[in-house]
DNA sequence: GTCGTTGCAAAGCGTTTGCAGCCTA
DNA sequence: TAGGCTGCAAACGCTTTGCAACGAC
């Protein structure tokens, strides 16, 4: 092949160990992880892997889609599976845990001035869960 | 004077030609500027001003309340005045400018589950603005 | 003159990339 | 074996900080 492939995407050609490793341990969190949380955990069945293959092996696998992003404003980013219907997220003031809201605001395309294109739409809303209301 | 203040958050005490130039920036903005573009035009005005400055005196003044952070989603921080009206934001794929989107969806309330408070809402758009939009 | 403020350069910090060796298919 | 993949370390881009000089009051 032609010109130097070290920086570039992973193709997922190969099942290895870390890779396998970073899948389970997605799998088997309860909600969007870290790079750092997903090494740390992954060192668990492989210890010697490097946090350069967290982000090659997070970034071939949200090019593939089975990976799916989190950007919360403010916030580093995480991963989840992907696969998820559309939705948003409500952000916990007093516990901090996020949920996921489903469903969508009415309107959107009338907000966005004229001549623009709308692609994508990325909502947060914040304030206290059922949880936390209660207690207040 | 006791101990090293250098990397203190300045007290604003002092009008510098520097922060003026700021200040002047971002009140002519039509949308948050992130601190890369608050240098490169507060140039036009003072040629010989540092990144440093800018980042001293985005958090000075973020801290007296004159300025107000807008966090999107993947992005840097971005900056605008306290103050406005309740607005949202709009963010250019092609040109990277953000830009403000006045007014707000309905049926917030609706969406958010029984049971949660909602204090605070934050939303983002992505697609191409005007500019863009036209050179496609 | 004081001392808040500035520019420069170096230090941090999280993420990316170059490279040689490893290991899956 | 070939070449996709990995670990290490250096490189990056953005932000912060140390320091001496500057200049507003």
């Amino acid at each position: 092949m032609i010109g130097y492939l070290g920086g570039r995407v992973g193709a997922l050609e190969r099942d290895t160990a870390q890779r396998r490793a970073i899948r389970e341990v997605i799998n088997a969190a309860n909600g969007p992880l870290g790079p750092r949380e997903i090494l740390d955990a992954a060192r668990r069945t492989v210890p010697s892997m490097g946090i350069a293959t967290v982000y090659r092996n997070l970034k071939a696998l949200l090019q593939s889609g089975w990976l799916h992003v989190v950007e919360a404003p403010g916030e580093a980013q995480r991963y989840e599976r992907a696969g998820k219907e559309h939705h948003h997220h409500f952000s916990c003031r007093s516990c901090g845990r996020m949920f996921e809201v489903a469903g969508c605001p009415e309107g959107l395309t009338e907000i966005v001035p004229d001549g623009f294109t709308l692609e994508h739409h990325e909502f947060f809303f914040y304030g206290h869960c059922e949880d936390c209301t209660d207690e207040g």
